[in-house]
DNA sequence: TAAAGTTAAAGGTCAAAGAAAGTCAAAGTC
DNA sequence: GACTTTGACTTTCTTTGACCTTTAACTTTA
């Protein structure tokens, strides 16, 4: 079997009997499977997206680690059903609409829609195109999945 | 754990159990954590700067000491003003710490805050420097002006 | 005895070394 | 051809130590 698969067993094993988080340290890791420290960013790349429902957080340095969450969608909350449908871009109008739908859900109040709108805003992300929609989808993955 | 952090808590803590403020011999801190003296200067000016909400004050020589309290949230201290603290660009570290602060200072929610941390993330943003923490900035300025 | 000099005790700075994690593209596999 | 593996290079955060500056207390000296 490839290994990395094996390490992303390993991990959603861990994340598993954990409660749902593990912090790792990516050398570590690396020595436990015999391979190369970035061999543990591509599994995590791979399989631990925010699309795959995880959180990732990292820190370099002296006593760094890697932390992946599992994100549990509340039970009721349609927001992975969103994120799932936020695709790889998001123009400024669709995710007007996204936000619209989530507030009518009542996932999210009105001053959060606002403040997620504010940050989709084309003026927020003054970049060229495509660009602009592929960070749009990317920002609005990842409020989304903040909200857990 | 990392030393920085543990000294980083313990200082955290002697601020809370006492009012707000600690006077601290360097080095005698210093031996304490069996560490070098500028470790301790390390670990305030990573984690009690201003922007962090902490007014440090020291003297030299004989009877020397290191002061640090926790600053008030003063009033007027608005979102107006943090729009005009944020420069044209803004590292992730900034942005977390400015975050904080409007939480600290109870400007937004915990939620609001996770949100806008969120769509701050070096992750939500996967481009290259610095129009990254161009583009930080930019969304973080029309946030917070959505919220006014 | 008051101004000036001296000393030791703090704290401050900065850069180098060390410790992790991140990136990216080339090479390998299936 | 898509997915995986590898490793050279980069970035970030921490620890350490050599050297610098300031201050209070003490000592001289006019």
């Amino acid at each position: 079997m490839r290994l990395s698969n094996l390490i992303e067993e390993w991990i959603k094993e861990m994340i598993q009997t954990q409660d749902g988080a593990i912090e790792l340290k990516r050398n570590e890791l690396a020595t436990q499977f015999n391979c190369v420290p970035s061999q543990i960013n591509y599994v995590i790349s791979t399989r631990f997206s925010p699309e795959q429902g995880y959180i990732v957080e990292s820190r370099r340095g002296g006593g760094g680690y890697i932390k992946i969450s599992r994100v549990l969608p509340r039970e009721g909350t349609g927001l992975m059903h969103v994120v799932n449908m936020v695709g790889d871009r998001l123009s400024a109008h669709e995710a007007r609409v996204l936000i619209q739908n989530c507030y009518d859900y009542d996932l999210i109040t009105q001053k959060e829609a606002k403040i997620i709108a504010a940050a989709l805003l084309d003026r927020s992300i003054p970049i060229k195109q495509p660009e602009r929609d592929i960070l749009r989808a990317n920002i609005l993955k990842n409020i989304l999945l903040s909200l857990n």
